[in-house]
DNA sequence: AATGCTGCCAACCGCGCGCCA
DNA sequence: GTGGCGCGCGGTTGGCAGCAT
């Protein structure tokens, strides 16, 4: 069988998104769903490969992903999984919803591997390399953000008003490409809501996340997008997921929990409806709750919900 | 203050699988 | 049954941030 080429490589664009070309895909998929990924990026005027659009939109864009570090919880779930399926990655991520399969992947090999190396190393906290965390937890205790991120706070907030009433011209940046990350002009953002990899159909709600996640990474990268975030926790978006799925009806949506792993770091999957298997109402549906429901604790959310 | 080093993560690449004509 | 196509997965890499020297 012959292979078909991820895409025509001639005039795509690689390398990081922009906070423009996520509001592009982003309002795509909203209205659309993304039942070609293929197809998509000429649909909504991306110069991507669908391939490339995928795995924004699987990894960083989805309105369920859970950002943030992992709860020990978590890491120790992960561990067990690994050893029962290896590096299935997306197996594993099935287990914990609102983890990607990425993520997963680059936390074993930045920390539970070298934790198993080093049992000496026991919880997550452990797992982290002291440096790193202390830098973390002091970006979180001054509820500051590394400056990259102050700055794509920024520049996102100016993209987003130009996104939003036309989703599809503002693609030239492709005069980007190249650039090297750090040289700010529009840089790369996502929103940190919470969800599970596979197909998006699973919710996830930690409170462990907002306890574990004040990063601030998260919290900027959702500034990035909508303004400060950091009022907002990971109550908030189960509200706004509750709210979507008791629109839904009853039995497909009841919670799926695994019972391997602990309660508290699991699981509860409400089928979202989400991604191909959604038409565009429901997507509406989602997002129209979603927004209005943050703009009503975030003033300046209400433009976007409008 | 400058430079080097390390850790981390987003994104890319290539392959395998399943679906469909 | 065969081949084309698209998607998903796992491995790898580029490059930034922050710490150490």
């Amino acid at each position: 069988m012959g292979r078909a080429p991820c895409c025509d490589k001639m005039g795509l664009k690689k390398g990081p998104w922009t906070p423009d070309e996520d509001q592009i895909l982003i309002n795509y998929i909203r209205l659309h769903g993304h039942s070609n990924w293929r197809a998509l990026p000429k649909l909504a005027g991306l110069l991507r490969c669908g391939k490339s659009c995928r795995l924004r939109w699987t990894n960083y864009l989805r309105p369920d992903i859970k950002r943030g570090n992992f709860t020990p919880e978590e890491e120790e779930t992960i561990i067990k999984l690994h050893e029962m399926l290896g590096n299935r990655w997306s197996a594993i991520a099935g287990k914990l919803p609102g983890r990607t399969d990425n993520e997963i992947k680059n936390v074993w090999h930045t920390h539970l591997k070298k934790r198993l190396l080093n049992p000496d190393q026991t919880s997550s906290g452990s797992a982290e390399p002291a440096r790193k965390r202390a830098r973390k937890s002091m970006a979180s205790e001054k509820g500051e953000a590394p400056k990259k991120l102050e700055t794509e706070h920024l520049n996102c907030m100016e993209s987003q008003d130009h996104n939003n009433n036309n989703d599809n011209d503002n693609i030239n940046d492709d005069e980007d490409s190249g650039r090297p990350r750090n040289q700010v002009k529009i840089e790369p953002v996502s929103p940190q809501p919470c969800v599970s990899t596979s197909e998006m159909s699973s919710v996830t709600s930690t409170s462990s996340t907002s306890a574990s996640k004040n990063d601030s990474r998260g919290k900027d990268m959702m500034g990035g997008y909508f303004g400060d975030f950091s009022d907002i926790n990971d109550d908030f978006w189960m509200e706004v997921l509750a709210i979507e799925d008791t629109a839904m009806s009853s039995e497909e949506h009841l919670p799926r929990c695994d019972p391997n792993i602990s309660s508290d770091h699991l699981m509860i999957e409400p089928v979202l409806k989400f991604g191909s298997e959604v038409d565009g109402d429901e997507m509406d549906f989602f997002w129209h709750n979603l927004l209005t429901r943050t703009s009503n604790e975030l003033p300046e959310f209400s433009e976007i919900a409008l």
